[in-house]
DNA sequence: TTGACATGTGACCATCTGGTCACCTATCCT
DNA sequence: AGGATAGGTGACCAGATGGTCACATGTCAA
């Protein structure tokens, strides 16, 4: 299951998919198609992807598919998994490299 | 760059082994591969695009190679990405589902 | 110095993955 | 009804990926 989500999240494509779901929610495929320098399959079968890793929910409205954004498998993600290597001193590193990159100038 | 980090946490093996490091710092090859299913080389391998990823770090210790977790990316990856997606609405699901969650039992 | 030990390299192979296409179904609109 | 529109399916292909192996290099220790 995070194994799923991992894997979905490892395609620049689909990162910017959930970005255009971010940017604006609830899109049709048609609409996300026009955006991505690629044809519908391609697009569709990334949507496939998202929706099996739980980060993207979808609903029919007519002809039509709409596709929202679902943070939870990413908040899990952070939860359980990126928090743990993140936090706490890994801060500290961050913001001595920014120090450090501020001096250079 | 942060492509490669997604990447390289998109495989299962490579997460163990920043399990691994993440339990016990610096070590060797040979150390690591006594605790994974698959030989030397297919470790040599995940920890050869860990290494790329900036994931780990590695200083060579006479015929030893010790291997370190590097946790920067990960926090990169966390502050640039995922906080985006998990914060702060996705907390108000995950509260809300473990809430139901609990009502089932 | 010789043998055991730690790691590196390049070839190789099976499978997965990203992307395209021809073709199909379902829905909308007039 | 019938054309246009939105989406789904399965086949297909090239390239990436995960894993193994034979072989080579470098290092330790007696």
């Amino acid at each position: 299951m995070i194994d799923d989500v991992f894997k979905a999240l490892a395609d620049p494509t689909r990162r910017r998919l959930l970005d255009e779901l971010f940017e604006r929610d609830g899109q049709t495929l048609s609409a996300l198609e026009q955006r991505l320098p690629m044809t519908r399959f391609g697009v569709a079968k990334h949507l496939k992807v998202l929706e099996g890793a739980g980060l993207v929910t979808t609903r029919r409205r007519g002809r039509e598919k709409l596709h929202f954004l679902n943070p939870v498998p990413i908040r899990e993600v952070h939860d359980r998994w990126v928090s743990k290597y993140a936090e706490p001193w890994a801060s500290a590193l961050t913001g001595l490299k920014r120090d450090l990159e501020e001096e250079q100038k």
